[in-house]
DNA sequence: ATAGATGCCGTACCATGGTACGGTGTCAAG
DNA sequence: CTTGACACCGTACCATGGTACGGCATCTAT
């Protein structure tokens, strides 16, 4: 379980790990993926290359930029402990945001729909929110 | 209150909009915004302008996409309550996915976090969490 | 009447995260 | 020995939502 999936080409290297190999060439661009010392022409993958992408899918599930992996990926190389929580700690924030963003649109156009799918005359409720000032959205 | 605030040059009504000039003429290529026929050369704008934009905020904070809040000016000129309602509707069930999303990074993140904070020694629990295949993301 | 502020228009550019294309090379099987 | 499958590389293109620039016209105040 070392080295039998050393000496990958690109291509399985992205069935591996489930990504377009394309998509791994653009990670090489932007520094996400290391390129191999190539020794003759073909670059070969190992293991290593494996964990980097998986580490750069969960990064992206937990909703980190590409940039901010790339900030991680280097903390990791150099035991940037500290930094890491920063930017966790950063993104904590960034999400509790983004959740109540959601939930605010959540509470809104539920109360619309209902007033929508209840009523049957005039205008519609939905776009009539959306046309007033003191929106909805507001709250 | 009617037409105090007619003939208006795109650039007030940018500062009434709070929106760049240049963000509003974006909007008129996308079909957003009408473009007033000119009579002359300046282009005049209205009260019907700014509510539309105000229906362009509204929407655009409810998350609605550009394209998505096209329609939906589409279905206010024609009263079509029902597909706007259908929009909403899909609009709702994406926000509880993204609700879902975030809040399954929230929990790892927190975890992650408060376990970087306290070992004070060893890998960083974040970055280490990365790493692994069946990550804490997942859950 | 001349400068400065706007308006108009087309087009280019930005970030973000990819995706695709075309040319070239190499390698293995038939 | 030729065909097919990959690899490599540079570059272009996609969607999304803007933002900026350059050239020209017009309007207003000094």
């Amino acid at each position: 379980m070392k080295n039998l999936d050393d000496d990958i080409t690109i291509g399985q290297l992205a069935n591996l790990a489930n990504i377009g190999v394309e998509t791994l060439r653009f990670y090489q661009r932007r520094g996400l993926l290391e390129v191999p010392e190539t020794e003759g022409k073909v670059r070969f993958y190992t293991h290593d290359h494996l964990r980097r992408l998986t580490f750069i899918k969960n990064a992206k599930l937990a909703g980190f930029t590409l940039s901010e992996i790339y900030q991680l990926l280097d903390f990791d190389a150099r035991a940037g402990r500290r930094q890491a929580r920063m930017l966790a700690k950063q993104r904590l924030v960034q999400i509790d945001y983004q959740m109540q963003t959601l939930i605010t649109a959540r509470n809104a156009l539920t109360k619309l729909v209902t007033a929508c799918d209840s009523g049957k005359q005039g205008p519609c409720p939905i776009l009539e929110a959306f046309e007033s000032d003191n929106s909805i959205m507001d709250t």
